[in-house]
DNA sequence: CACTATGTTGGTTG
DNA sequence: TCAACCAACATAGT
């Protein structure tokens, strides 16, 4: 579900609610969410004590600060985290509870339990899988555009299937994608290593900007996506061709439509978007 | 009921 | 190296 927008809502309304409290015991009921370290009673005992320091984002990856750790989280298609009273009853698909020891928890839902969680010694992190191969965040210096025409010269891959290449260009999913596309002109079906730098930089400019709105809409909110205080998003009011199909497109009005492409599906506007 | 789709990503195969 | 396909899992829509 989530991609860059929504992590960074979830983030910013999650830190509200989890900074400084501290890990009194941890309930683990679906252990196939527990990636590292592999033993999920040993991720529980490491846990135990440990105080919430801060919560950032890389990509579409929360990451917990604690004291001596860095849990870093994917919620993947659905996962969820929010704060409750410990009397409140859990719910079907939560997964995993920290109790704090001011008597609120913090849960982790997911309905398709395909969520990860990893943790470091902190500092470890980075070097270590997931996070060693993302590419960098569309908001960091680092994503230039001598960066990224670079890296799309050297692939024959469309470029749809390259955006969503975590390792190029961290946050993308499958509605930005297809915005970004739009956006900027080019087909999602364009080789990568045929587009000029000019695409390359139209493409660039208008991931940020979408991203950007995206996140001052608080995310888009299409079925299920909802933050860590339970608001939907609104960017989903603002999306071009994302869940447009047979719409008219609103730069030309010639119909939206829908097709396959790197296995996902995928809107364009065959009159904006021609390859 | 069967079959498809879903905001993600990792693994396998050719 | 890459595309195609399948896997993880649950639910909603046709």
């Amino acid at each position: 579900m989530p991609e860059l927008p929504e992590v960074e809502t979830i983030k910013n309304t999650l830190k509200k609610f989890v900074i400084n409290k501290t890990i009194e015991d941890l309930t683990i009921y679906w252990a196939k969410i527990i990636k590292r370290p592999d033993d999920t009673e040993e991720f529980r005992l490491r846990l135990l004590g440990q105080r919430i320091l801060d919560v950032h984002r890389k990509g579409k990856f929360l990451l917990f600060e604690l004291n001596d750790y860095m849990l870093v989280s994917h919620l993947r298609m659905e996962g969820k985290y929010n704060v409750y009273r410990k009397e409140e009853p859990v719910k079907k698909h939560t997964h995993v509870i920290f109790s704090f020891t001011d008597g609120t928890e913090l849960r982790y839902n997911d309905v398709r339990k395909f969520g990860t969680m990893h943790l470091f010694p902190k500092g470890q992190e980075l070097v270590s899988q997931p996070l060693n191969k993302l590419g960098p965040d569309p908001f960091d210096a680092a994503f230039t555009l001598d960066y990224f025409y670079k890296k799309l010269r050297k692939t024959n891959r469309l470029i749809k299937a390259v955006l969503l290449d975590q390792t190029i260009v961290a946050g993308l999913g499958n509605i930005y994608v297809d915005e970004t596309l739009f956006k900027a002109g080019i087909h999602p079906m364009k080789r990568a290593d045929t587009l000029t730098k000019k695409e390359v930089e139209s493409i660039r400019l208008q991931a940020i900007a979408t991203l950007k709105e995206a996140v001052a809409k608080g995310g888009s909110t299409i079925r299920s996506y909802v933050n860590s205080q339970g608001d939907m998003g609104m960017f989903q009011l603002e999306l071009f061709v994302y869940g447009q199909e047979n719409k008219a497109c609103k730069k030309c009005g010639q119909q939206i439509i829908k097709m396959k492409v790197a296995g996902r599906g995928t809107h364009i506007c065959p009159h904006c978007q021609k390859l």
